[in-house]
DNA sequence: GTCTATAGGCTGATAGAC
DNA sequence: GTCTATCAGCCTATAGAC
């Protein structure tokens, strides 16, 4: 780490750093890790191969890098909707909105934790396993509350979890490929669903899908489906 | 293609070439195109490198029939499903069941597909593409069904399939990497939950999320989220 | 079918001039 | 801070012996 500060502003003269950053994320999200080769790297950001090691000191710590800064954004997000008084289904279309944010300002952010995830987390040290951490928790905390104060039902929030950042990360990461093949006529759907309505679909269908049967057994229909209770 | 059989059955003399298939199925799902050398599948294989030439034609060819593969056996489980005459609660629950088998029989195909859909999917011509395409368009024939038959309300079959999707194959593409970290103790989770559990988890959460209300306005809870008609 | 040897290119890192 | 030159290593593909 030659540089004094970590996440400053650019200081004249050091234009390449944040170039570099910024070209590296769309391609480490597009190719991957192994993918996305240094030199084409610093060929997008119009920057020398050797500023790399430079600035960052290779490769591996400028991804780093990067992950902790998609990591820490959604961290920031994330603690707003935690110190949120709110009722659970409010708080858990909250948190929705907090990923999508994030994910609309660092458009490669899920696409990159993705890799890193399927590839095994090897790059992931202690801090960054602690957002993680920290996300999953906040997730937790909002199931809990909402089966406490009975609008949930009891529902594992580990599996709740799973399925709502699967959700969420599988429709950003793989926005540019479906507008690709759309484009090129190749899906046979009009054009790529905006943002906003995703979002709402997953807030109602999550808000729904939790919510806890009537206590008086009103006629819920149950259609075919064998629904039994977990473990 | 040196061989005249495509899916056969592996021959007497050429073993390599299943052998081949079951090693480079493993490695591109867990590093990705790029970061899983032609090298480093033979001798995971156990054979030599210049087998993948002469069984394949070549990397790139051998990762396109590894492709076929998974989506063939995908769209053939979906196949029983897309001919089952049952109410649409029942039928994507049987969807889903039917991802989940094909998850469990092949490991690494979710993993490889959703990295090939981040890369682009430029290895996808127009036979993966069409299947990929029947997936879609049997999730939106039972949605459409749902409507129908007022059990569903009217979600966007887009939406609800995307949503589907990313929760099943994230699911699946990331549990080597959970099953590590919490084996290593550094997610706060005791063990990583059964595919069943969570194959249940996604059916109820779908169904009663898709459920349409009931007719006469029953005191169905709404917790402070505003729920807005989409478009 | 299997293997060795080799070709030709790309990779990431760095020493050292400016 | 920036750039050039260069390193050693790895990559895929293939010709040709067996």
């Amino acid at each position: 780490m030659k540089s004094s500060r970590n996440a400053s502003g650019p200081r004249p003269g050091a234009a390449s750093r944040a170039t570099l950053l910024a070209a590296a994320t769309r391609l480490f999200a597009q190719y991957g890790y192994e993918g996305a080769s240094v030199e084409r790297i610093a060929s997008r950001a119009k920057v020398n191969r050797a500023m790399v090691s430079y600035h960052f000191g290779g490769k591996q710590k400028l991804y780093r890098a990067i992950l902790r800064r998609g990591l820490e954004a959604l961290e920031q997000r994330l603690a707003v909707v935690r110190s949120c008084a709110n009722p659970a289904p409010r708080r858990l279309a909250q948190f929705v909105e907090a990923f999508a944010a994030v994910a609309t300002e660092q458009v490669s952010f899920p696409a990159i934790m993705l890799r890193e995830v399927l590839s095994g987390g090897h790059h992931l040290d202690g801090i960054l396993l602690s957002h993680m951490a920290a996300a999953f928790g906040l997730v937790r905390e909002i199931i809990e509350q909402g089966v406490r104060e009975r609008s949930f039902r009891a529902v594992d929030p580990v599996l709740t979890h799973l399925g709502l950042i699967g959700s969420l990360v599988f429709y950003f990461a793989s926005a540019p490929t479906r507008s690709r093949l759309i484009s090129e006529g190749k899906l046979a759907v009009r054009s790529e669903p905006p943002i906003g309505d995703y979002v709402r679909h997953i807030q109602e269908l999550m808000t729904l899908g939790l919510t806890a049967p009537a206590l008086n057994p009103s006629p819920r229909r149950n259609h075919g489906l064998k629904v039994s209770r977990r473990r």
